[in-house]
DNA sequence: CATGAATGAGCGTTCATTCAT
DNA sequence: CATGAATGAACGCTCATTCAT
C-alpha cells in the first residue's frame, strides 16, 4: 500500500535557505497535526501555514505521511539516544535505584518535547509505517532485558525479558496517560513515587517468592 | 466540524432487513478499516461491499464517523458490561485475589473481540471523538478507586486513586502491548502471572510501607 | 506505462440520463481536440463543455486517454464495418472496377466524418495506445490480400500482400493528405480519377512485364 | 499561444562548451521523446537527462516546444537537402528512371535517420507548429511537379501538380508504413520494386490514355 | 425505502518558469 | 554564464453528499 520509498525525503536540503524551508515545514506539520487531527492535514495547508510554496514541499516530501514521518523520526532517535545514554549512567547504580531512574528516565523522555509527543501518539495510527514512534520501546525492552540479566543475582523476576516487558509496556501506559490528563487532574509527583515504589518491590528479592501466601502472613 | 450530533445514527432500523443493512455497513466498516486504515475509509467503499446503494448508507449513518464511530461503542459498552459484572463478583474476594483478577478480566476483555480491539487501537486516533475506545478505562479506573477505597485498611498504597491508576494503566499498556504480539514471540502465560505478581506486591502491606529505603535494609 | 485497463471505460451506462452524459463527454471531447489539440486536452475542460461535472466525467472514463480512445474505437469500428459491406459487394465485379471500388470506399470512409477523421490523424500520436487510428487498415490490408489472391489469374502483381500493401497504403497516404488540404488548393475530383488510373494500371495484366524497357518500346 | 517567436531558440551557442550544453539537451529531447512521449515530455527531466541545469536549458530554448521544433528543422532541412542534390542528378535520367529515383531517394532520406524519423511522425502532432515535419513533402511536391512539367511530352498524366500529388503523398504513405513494420514482416526490397512498377507504369505513354475503359479492350 | 447518477469542493501533484546566489 | 531553490497556476482525481427516479 505504502512503499517504503513514499517515506523517503525526495532530495536532501543542500543550501541553508532550503534547510531553512524544510525545518518550516516541519513546524507547520507539527503545528496542523495537533490542530487539525493526521486526517485533516494535507499539504497544501502545510505549505501555507510555513510561509512556502506548495512546490517547495513537494521538492523535498512527497506526500503528507512524509512529513510526518520525519517529525516521528527525528522524536525517536532523540528519545533512543537519552535512554541509551541514560543506561551508561546506570551500570554502577544499585538496583533499586536502576527502577526509579528508569522511571524518571522515560518521564524525561516525555518531557523532552511533551506536546509533540502527545500529539504523535493521539493523532497518528499506530501501523506499520510510523512503527518508529513505538519502535523505540522495543529497542528500550532490549537495553532493559540486557540489563537485567547482568543483574540477574540482584533480583526476583525469573526471565529477564518478561520482566523488562512488564517494567518498560506497564510504565508505558502509565506516562502515556500521564501525557493526556489535564493540568491538576493527578498529582504526577505522587504518581511518580508509586510507580518506581512498583517498579521496586517488582525487582525485589525480599518480600517472598511464593506470593501471596507469605503477602498476607 | 464532528459535532455531537454528527456521531449519531439517523434513525434506528425497526424492520428486520433494515437490521441487516446496519450489520452489513458496520461489517463493511470494520474489514475495510483493517484493509485500508481508518483515513483511506470511504463511504461509496463501505456501501459497495456492504452490498448496499450508497443511498441507503445515509439512510441509516450520515458520515463515516458516525460509522466508526457505532463500531467504537458497540465494543466498548460490551467491555464496560463485562468489567462492571466481574467488579461485582469481586467484592468477597481477599485483596491478593483481587489483582489477579483484574488481571484476567481485562485479558478476557481483550479477548472478546481481539481483532476488533487491534483495529481500533491501531488505527484511529485518540481523540475526543472517539473517546468511548479508551473512555472505558476512566470508569474502570473509578471502580478500582473505589474498590481500594471500600479495602484501604488491607492495603498499602496511600491514595486509592493513585493506585488505582498505576494498576489500571499500567496492565492497559501491558496488554496492549500483548494484542500488538506476533504468535510465540512471549510467552503470554508467563506474562499474566508476572503481571498479577507486580499488581500483588505493589498493594501488600508488607515489605516496607517507607518504600525504598526500608527496602533493602 | 499505460495499463490496457486505463483505455476502458469504468462502467457501461445504464440509465438514459447516463447515456447523454456519456454522449455530451464525447462530443465535447472531439470539439476540444479540435480547439486545444490533444495535449492541451483535459478532463476539467471536457466536463465544463459537456455541461457535466468533473465527478460525472471519471465515473464514466478514468482519464483523457479513455475518452480519446473511445472516440477512436467508435469512428474504427464504423469504418471497417463499411469496409466490409463494400468488399461484399465488390466479389462480382470486374478487377478494373475493383480499384476504382476501393479508392471510391476509401474516400467515402473518410468523407463519413472527414473533421473527426482529420482531427484525429493531425492530433494524436501514432503509438500503440491508439493503434485502432490505423489499426483498422492492417484489418483492410488483409481483407484485399485475400480479394488480390483470389483473383490471382486476372491480375499482374506477383505477390498479392505486397500488392495489396502497395494500394492500401498508397492510397491511405493520398487520402490522408487530401484531407488536409485547404478548400480549392488541389482538384479532388481530378485527384480521384488519377488514383483509380494508378491503381488500375497497377494491378493490370496488360502493358508489359518486363517493366520498363518494353514500357517506352 | 504559439507564437512563432515562441519557436525560436533564445540566442546561439557561440563557444564550443555551450555548443556541447545544446548537443546534449537535443539528445536528451529525443531519447525522452521516444521513452515517454510528447506529452509527458518536459523541461526538467530533459535538463536532468542532458546533465545539465534547467537554468542553463532556459538560456537556449524558451520552452519544450522549441527543442522539439530544433529537433524536427534540423531533419527536415538535411532531408530536403538530400532531395534537392538528388534532383540535380536526376535531370539527365530518362523518366522510367525517375520514378525509380523518387522511390530510392526517398527512402534513403527515410533510412538517414529511421529511429529519429520514426519518433517524429509517431508522437508530434501533425499540427501548423511542427509542419516542417511534413512540410518538406510540399517542397517534394513542388520540384516533382516542376519536373514532370519539364517532362510533360515524356508522360501521360495530364495535370503534373496532380501526378505529383499522386506519386509524393502515395510513397510517402507506403514508406511510413514501412517505417512501422516490424523486422521480418513484409519483403522491403520487393516492396520497393513494385512501389517503383506502380509509379513507372503511372507515368507511362503506354496502355491506355482514356484510362480504364481502353484498358481490357 | 432503495437506488445510483450526478454534483462539486477541495486536496494531490506536476512542471514551466524565474531569479538569487 | 551556470546553478538549483523557489514559485504557483492549473490540472488530476476523489469522495462525501444529494436527489430524481
Amino acid at each position: 500500500m505504502s512503499d517504503e520509498q513514499e517515506m523517503v525525503p525526495r532530495k536532501k536540503p543542500r543550501q541553508r535557505r532550503a534547510q531553512e524551508t524544510v525545518e518550516a515545514l516541519l513546524t507547520a506539520t507539527a503545528q496542523l497535526l495537533d490542530e487539525e487531527g493526521y486526517e485533516q492535514l494535507n499539504t497544501n495547508q502545510i505549505a501555507r501555514r510555513a510561509g512556502v510554496s506548495i512546490g517547495s514541499l513537494y521538492q523535498y516530501y512527497p506526500n503528507k505521511e512524509a512529513l510526518v514521518f520525519a517529525l516521528v523520526e527525528r522524536l525517536a532517535d532523540r528519545q533512543y539516544a537519552i535512554v541509551k545514554e541514560k543506561f551508561a549512567e546506570m551500570v554502577e547504580l544499585p538496583v533499586e535505584e536502576v527502577a526509579r531512574e528508569i522511571v524518571v528516565a522515560l518521564l524525561e523522555i516525555r518531557q523532552l518535547e511533551p506536546e509533540l509527543n502527545r500529539l504523535l501518539s493521539e493523532q497518528l495510527p499506530r501501523t506499520a509505517q510510523f512503527g518508529k514512534l513505538r519502535g523505540w520501546l522495543e529497542r528500550l525492552h532490549g537495553l532493559v532485558s540486557a540489563e537485567l540479566r547482568r543483574r540477574h543475582q540482584e533480583i526476583r523476576p525469573p526471565a529477564p525479558e518478561i520482566a523488562a516487558y512488564v517494567i518498560v509496556y506497564g510504565m508505558h501506559g502509565i506516562i502515556e496517560q500521564m501525557g493526556m490528563d489535564k493540568e491538576g487532574e493527578v498529582d504526577h509527583g505522587q504518581l511518580v513515587r508509586e510507580v518506581s515504589e512498583m517498579m521496586t518491590r517488582y525487582l525485589s528479592k525480599r518480600s517472598s517468592d511464593d506470593e501471596t501466601n507469605a503477602m498476607f502472613g
